[in-house]
DNA sequence: CCTTTGATGCGCTAGTAGGC
DNA sequence: GCCTACTAGCGCATCAAAGG
């Protein structure tokens, strides 16, 4: 994400504050990033506005959630109104579906996994507990959006578009600019990639419509649906996104790259790995600091340590450092259940398998 | 009726051209 | 150097026709 004035930002928020108070901080969890925001003047008086203002601040264009951690149990729990929070609170961003309201505890936002029956449906499960690691940048808990949400652009090309509009509006004249179009391709390639690596050609004709239906001047007059070229153009972009994405070491597109396939497989097309409908971290990557080598060492004691007794805070701890390791085996490797078992005994330990059931 | 085969279209990666 | 646009070569899913 990149850099932002935050506080220049929620200046702009005023109709949003009631009781102006003294200043409140925050530390602000958004995936791996943590930063730190301040309300010069007090807080919104609901958290909906908060969230309005958080995503306005850190440029989120997805719905959000908002969670607290609380000082008693020392766990995050949903935000249901902003008088929990105090001067140097921590607040966690989680991405929600649209049109689903959080009003309860985390676990109950969890996707529907009633019909998850394999190991690997059954290691697709995230979990607030000790078991999964935080969620990685490549989490994906929303399913594609019935109407996509456009998102925002940069100032620039908003101003552009508030300006283009309205001429389109007076005399019909489309918005033609290189900057602006690829400045909107990247927010939308990046906005797609937030529900799916692999937008499909419906999916593509569907922001490219909602996108001309949010800024009118993108029309293309002589296109039979008005957005073709749109669609095109977001073909190409998605496909040089992921591009830009592998080269920055996304682990979810690294093993579609031929370099990553098994000898014999190394063909563009072959062996295209896809998340499945439902699956969230698909391909997460390790924990800071960790190694294919170092967990690979980890994975060695937890065989060992799984022979013994009273061992279940260790393993668990094991357990949550390797998962990244179990998800590479079995999405890339496509392991026979019964090598599976014997690489990671403590997965099918009855402890472990109520963890991933709750 | 079921299975096999061939045609077709789509979409993937890698690589490249050309513009800025 | 980065971007969009494009191509080559390929795998895969789908579907209709042919064959048993």
């Amino acid at each position: 994400m990149e850099d932002y004035n935050t506080e220049t930002t929620l200046a702009d928020h005023n109709a949003f504050w009631e009781d102006m108070q003294h200043a409140v901080r925050f530390r602000v969890i958004i995936n791996h990033d943590i930063k730190k925001i301040t309300f010069q003047n007090g807080l919104p008086s609901s958290v909906e506005d908060m969230m309005e203002v958080l995503k306005q601040a850190f440029s989120i264009t997805t719905d959000i959630g908002l969670q607290y951690k609380d000082t008693d149990f020392d766990d995050f729990f949903t935000l249901t109104s902003t008088a929990d929070l105090k001067d140097k609170d921590t607040l966690k961003v989680v991405h929600v579906p649209p049109g689903i309201i959080m009003t309860t505890v985390p676990q109950e936002c969890k996707p529907d996994t009633s019909d998850m029956s394999s190991v690997d449906e059954l290691l697709s499960l995230d979990s607030q507990d000790s078991l999964i690691p935080s969620p990685p940048p490549t989490e994906r808990q929303n399913l594609w959006p019935a109407i996509f949400p456009i998102p925002s652009f940069s100032y620039n090309t908003e101003m552009a578009l508030r300006q283009g509009n309205e001429k389109f509006l007076k005399d019909g004249t489309p918005l033609t600019s290189p900057s602006v179009k690829s400045d909107i391709l990247e927010r939308l390639a990046e906005a797609m990639f937030s529900y799916t690596a692999y937008p499909n050609d419906p999916q593509r004709a569907a922001v490219a419509q909602a996108l001309i239906e949010k800024h009118p001047c993108l029309r293309e007059p002589g296109s039979f649906n008005g957005c073709y070229g749109w669609q095109q153009s977001l073909k190409y972009k998605c496909a040089n996104y992921r591009s830009k994405l592998k080269a920055h070491g996304n682990p979810e597109l690294l093993i579609n790259t031929m370099k990553h396939k098994q000898e014999g497989d190394r063909k563009p097309a072959k062996n295209i790995k896809k998340p499945r409908k439902s699956e969230v971290n698909y391909l997460p990557p390790h924990p800071a600091g960790e190694t294919d080598d170092s967990l690979e060492t980890v994975r060695l004691e937890l065989v060992a340590v799984s022979r013994t007794k009273d061992n279940a805070h260790m393993i668990n701890d094991m357990m949550s450092r390797t998962y990244s390791c179990r998800r590479r085996e079995v999405v890339g490797q496509s392991m026979q259940v019964a090598e599976f078992k014997e690489r990671w005994p403590a997965l099918f330990d009855p402890l472990q398998v109520n963890k991933l059931a709750q």
